[in-house]
DNA sequence: GTGACCACACTTTTT
DNA sequence: GTGTGGTCAC
């Protein structure tokens, strides 16, 4: 074939293997989506009806790409693959079979993390629990992970163990008969509920296995065990499933993946033909040496060694900064320089990051600098307010039993429903056991409403009624959705507003506009597509809905696009950039604080670790604060240890003493000093520059013995002061490290966890020792 | 029923 | 420091 020239021996081995199972260890950068794409084409090429392949990616964008690839290989006759992500793959097997499983019907909506809070607020409320003692959070967080583990509420309930899990379990049950009568999926029961409809009717599950002859899920590393359960199903009769994962890459543990299933597929196959990708394409030997060492530092994972053939390239950079808005220029001033001087694009740079909330500073410093920049995370579109008022209008008309949109819309614009109706309608409603839209159709026998409410609920009704009739012509969702914005008046009460804000939230609805034509114009493919003629129209509706609601932010990733790339170091998984600038490696910061106590935290933590560094082609920067606002105050942190895991020889540090020494005499002084602390946490409180690393000699870096402070010319810091991150020892709890830091000098409460043990002690009476 | 004001939780990562 | 949600007065 003539694209196997363009393979290594292993890869091509991989791609042309026979049937049975295969499991490809594929490490970063060994150009594993290209073996996939190749083997699955090979399959086609060989004479396997596209028909029977089912590919599962862990974005929507990835399986978009893997689509192009194939069909630019071996023609459109790909076009019947079903490429996608597990949930979507899922949603498609619902929409046909859902009706298998009692009280569900196919115009199912699903719920996003913020309308499933909604419903297990209202679910307390009914079982009379405070708030306040059971958070919400930790309930869909226990729902969730229950749902992961495929666990129904029945058999949540038999395992619960304690006084909360009892909680939840009642509140499970709840939900998931208010999601049932609201006719919703969240998106753990896109999984779960197909799992269950295959185990229930063996008819069904005998189609899909037969239809699905070949299957291949990539980053098999991160599946759940739901996802695993239904995956291992699927092939059971035809034992033709390709894996391809890397467990060092594995980084969503918290959201129920389970390293195992990657390591286990050797057991649970055991005829399994196992290949290993070990050279890499993406990186030069110095960023590849980085990400190899810093990875071996974990015990739990399968030994490999990266290599490549690719230059040696440039060291890595450290920067420590003294504080974000420093690290910050000293990216965008690395990036002003590279563009001007290597003449490389904007879109060559991206910047990652541990959370979200790191990406307000960066985007505040690339914008003064007018770089043109791309944020694939934090607030996301569709979390907007007014997005998603409009889609609950949408899918209030496309399911009328849908009580969270319906109750997020009925009063906005306001139009004099207020809250006592409100509950007054969703009781009825739910005494009655009908769709909440049908009981507005019944207003006046909804008892407690007056005679004003029962008028402008009609008429709110009456306005729904007629979109509803509108999208079952078959309207496309562009008009649909200018029609609601007209008739309902939100667009006029924006525009009346006459603010800047208003001004912003209308230009995103006319985004969203833009959304929805897009989808319009695609629509004939769907149409095609959508086997169930007889819904045909309200499936126009019912298909955006789906698409929107099942979309990440990096999916709408446009690698065109001359823009410097912001995003976290999860969402950066699977992409690769020339330069990876990486921002925040501070002890507490990454690793997160909260991983520091479990092992197995934190060599998730260092895995995405690794991952970060593997995605730099050419130049990798890491840099770091030593004083970071968080949660507006100034907090001090130390170098995260990930840094000193990193060979010295490939590393080079650069700090911000030059710059900060010119800015302090210059016009930069005032505004760099209102970072200053001005009370509180940071240190012993005398008003004396912090510790004094920034000014001196600072910190440096020994090849034998990784990090060490310099004595400082300026202040040596008071023995009382601890800070976070510090190794100590006390007389009787035995050595710790300081989790918090709380008030100062010797009335200072410290935080120190020894041993798995967090005590909380005062400065003044504790005998800490700082090793 | 509406709007203003205050308290407080929030920061890990997302399909 | 910011955004949300709850309470209170009109």
């Amino acid at each position: 074939m003539y694209y196997l020239q363009d393979l290594n021996p292993v890869q091509r081995q991989a791609v042309e293997s026979g049937e049975g199972p295969l499991l490809i260890l594929a490490g970063a950068g060994s150009g594993k989506t290209r073996v996939l794409t190749y083997r699955i084409a090979h399959l086609i090429a060989r004479g396997v009806d596209p028909w029977h392949i089912l590919a599962i990616t862990f974005t929507n964008k990835a399986a978009q790409e893997m689509m192009d690839r194939i069909i630019s290989l071996v023609g459109s006759e790909a076009r019947n693959l079903w490429v996608s992500t597990f949930h979507s793959a899922c949603v498609r097997i619902l929409r046909r079979e859902i009706s298998r499983l009692p009280n569900y019907s196919r115009s199912f909506v699903i719920y996003d993390a913020a309308d499933q809070l909604a419903l297990v607020k209202e679910c307390l409320k009914v079982l009379n629990y405070d708030e306040k003692k059971i958070a919400p959070k930790a309930v869909l967080a226990v729902i969730s992970e229950a749902k992961n583990k495929l666990l129904d509420v029945d058999s949540f309930e038999a395992r619960a163990q304690d006084y909360f899990q009892e909680k939840v379990a009642k509140v499970y049950r709840l939900y998931q008969r208010k999601l049932a009568s609201n006719n919703a999926l969240d998106f753990d029961d896109l999984i779960m509920l197909t799992v269950k409809i295959f185990w229930e009717n063996p008819d069904v599950l005998e189609f899909y296995q037969e239809r699905f002859r070949y299957i291949f899920v990539d980053e098999y590393q991160d599946t759940n065990h739901a996802q695993y359960v239904l995956v291992n199903t699927l092939a059971q009769r035809y034992r033709n499933l390709c894996v391809v994962g890397d467990d060092d890459q594995s980084v969503y543990g918290w959201r129920g993946a389970d390293v195992q299933n990657i390591l286990d597929f050797e057991r649970d196959y055991p005829e399994a033909k196992v290949l290993k990708l070990e050279q890499n394409y993406r990186s030069t030997q110095k960023i590849l040496r980085a990400a190899n060492e810093v990875v071996k530092h974990n015990f739990n994972r399968k030994e490999k060694s990266l290599w490549t053939e690719n230059n040696e390239g440039e060291n890595l950079v450290l920067y420590k900064g003294w504080n974000e808005h420093d690290e910050a220029r000293f990216v965008v001033r690395k990036i002003r320089e590279l563009s001007d001087l290597e003449g490389r694009p904007y879109a060559d740079f991206a910047v990652l990051y541990r959370t979200n909330a790191q990406s307000r500073v960066l985007e505040e410093h690339l914008m003064k600098e007018g770089i043109p920049y791309r944020i694939f995370s934090g607030i996301k579109f569709y979390e907007r307010m007014e997005i998603k008022d409009i889609l609950a209008y949408l899918r209030l008309v496309h399911n009328p039993a849908d009580r969270v949109s319906f109750a997020r819309i009925v009063n906005v614009p306001k139009r004099g429903i207020g809250k006592s109706s409100v509950d007054k309608i969703l009781e009825y409603a739910e005494e009655q056991g009908m769709p909440v839209l049908d009981a507005l159709g019944e207003a006046a026998y909804i008892p407690g409403l007056g005679s004003r409410a029962v008028n402008t609920v009609t008429s709110f009704y009456q306005m729904i009624s007629r979109f509803r009739e509108e999208a079952a012509k078959g309207i496309p969702v562009t008009v649909l959705t200018e029609l609601i914005l007209k008739e309902t008046g939100y667009l006029d009460v924006l525009r009346a507003e006459n603010t800047v804000e208003a001004e912003a939230r209308i230009e995103n609805l006319n985004e969203f506009l833009s959304v929805t034509a897009e989808y319009d114009n695609n629509m004939e493919e769907y149409l095609e597509d959508a086997e169930l003629q007889a819904e045909q129209n309200m499936l126009i509706l019912g298909g955006f809905l789906e698409q929107v609601s099942l979309v990440a932010e990096i999916d709408n990733y446009d690698e065109g696009e001359d823009a410097v790339k912001l995003m976290t170091m999860h969402s950066a998984k699977g992409l690769e950039f020339p330069v990876v600038f990486s921002v925040g490696w501070e002890a507490g910061n990454f690793p997160s604080g909260r991983s520091i106590l479990e092992q197995y935290l934190l060599e998730e933590e260092r895995r995405l670790c690794y991952v970060t560094i593997t995605r730099a082609k050419e130049r990798l920067f890491l840099s770091y604060a030593e004083q970071r606002m968080l949660y507006g105050r100034i907090q001090d942190s130390l170098p995260s240890r990930f840094l000193q895991e990193i060979p010295p020889e490939v590393i080079d540090i650069e700090s911000g003493e030059k710059e900060i020494l010119g800015r302090v005499f210059g016009r930069q002084r005032a505004e760099d000093r209102s970072w200053q602390p001005e009370s509180g946490i940071t240190d012993s409180g005398s008003g004396k520059q912090n510790s004094g690393t920034v000014w001196g000699g600072g910190s440096s870096f020994s090849r034998d013995k990784g990090w060490q402070e310099k004595s400082s010319p300026v202040v040596k810091s008071n023995p009382d002061t601890f800070r976070v991150g510090d190794k100590v020892e006390h007389p009787k709890f035995g050595r710790g490290i300081v989790m918090a830091v709380k008030g100062e000098g010797l009335a200072a409460e410290i935080t120190v966890v020894f041993n798995g043990e967090v005590k909380k002690l005062i400065a003044e009476y504790a005998r800490l020792v700082k090793l």
